[in-house]
DNA sequence: GAGCACGTACTCGGATAGGTGTTGTCCGAGTGATGCCGG
DNA sequence: CCGGCATCACTCGGACAACACCTATCCGAGTACGTGCTC
């Protein structure tokens, strides 16, 4: 378990995926999803989201797919992170105080005026946190995969990428 | 919905009338509920919880109920958020990398030992967060709240309690 | 040979189930306070 | 008057459902490509 589910994990795979094929055929989501191995539906679901949220562009048809919306220097991975997980907050404020027996339902303006300070602490946290992940683009997390990633690697990537694309419609 | 549930907001207003009545009788679970006009059962719930990670002591019998197991300054509210929500990280990384069809299942060693970029950042982005919360104390969040709620209300606060405690097993 | 219309296979997209975690509820075991009884 | 004891109401603590969300899946609508026909 954890606070951010897979989506957000299959989400910027896939959009590092779609950043190193920029020029290229667009991927399909069923070609995204076998060359990581995961669910090929879950992964076309997942990017509606992306797509209503501006990040990416679908093309339909036999040759169809995805590609980015905007350079890869343009997509922030907070953006990523709201666009799949919905833009949830850290800490939803129920504003209990104001159901304080004391008050007996008619809580004094002064409390339901003044910020709940347990709130603010989380707002807080939950700015710090986002503010690490807006100043990261997902041309920086390419980057640094790519001190990991040898090239010939990724070139082999986007060889199985291209030879996927050609060998749609073609291979019956 | 929000990524913490309503039980990080619960239980942090608990323990900040807790801390309250530090010299006093301890407050009961069914108390504390009342008080706040939530759940009793679901506050008990969540003091097993906070018992466990030794953060409040029970007492039992009919003067029963709770009280900080450390001085409020020594709680963090980062200590109470692992506390309920089980410690659990902003993200958990599945190692999706590995799965490459490129590999076929035979990930190359350079994959497995180094780290995903994203958990990478994802770790980063939770430190910042945690940072925050675990240097703010419950002392510093009730100085926080006493800047905001007058003394009149805090006073009597501590006389519902006391009256409450009074009240066991005389009113029958 | 060129242009056009059609069929097809592949794509996206949303509507549809299953599993898991969180919220909320309930009842039983345990315990300290209380009142009574005996010394 | 004082100490011990049985009772009891209240507490905690864990076992028990309901709900919602996340993950995963399926099928239908739409579209670009390829092919064959017509001119």
């Amino acid at each position: 378990m954890a606070l951010y589910g897979s989506s957000v994990e299959y989400g910027l795979h896939c959009l590092l995926h779609l950043s190193e094929a920029a020029d290229r055929a667009p991927p399909s989501a069923k070609d995204l999803a076998e060359y990581q191995g995961i669910s090929p539906s879950f992964v076309a679901k997942l990017f509606t989201k992306l797509e209503k949220a501006g990040l990416v562009i679908s093309a339909e048809g036999v040759r169809g797919g995805f590609r980015l919306a905007k350079p890869k220097g343009d997509i922030s991975v907070l953006q990523v992170v709201d666009a799949v997980e919905g833009g949830q907050p850290l800490f939803k404020c129920k504003e209990i105080r104001g159901n304080c027996i004391l008050y007996d339902g008619n809580p004094p303006d002064r409390v339901t005026s003044s910020v709940c300070q347990i709130h603010a602490l989380m707002q807080e946290a939950e700015l710090k946190m986002r503010g690490v992940l807006g100043a990261r683009s997902l041309a920086d997390l390419d980057k640094s995969v790519g001190q990991v990633v040898p090239a010939q690697i990724k070139q082999a990537s986007r060889d199985w990428f291209e030879t996927r694309a050609q060998a749609r419609r073609t291979d019956s």
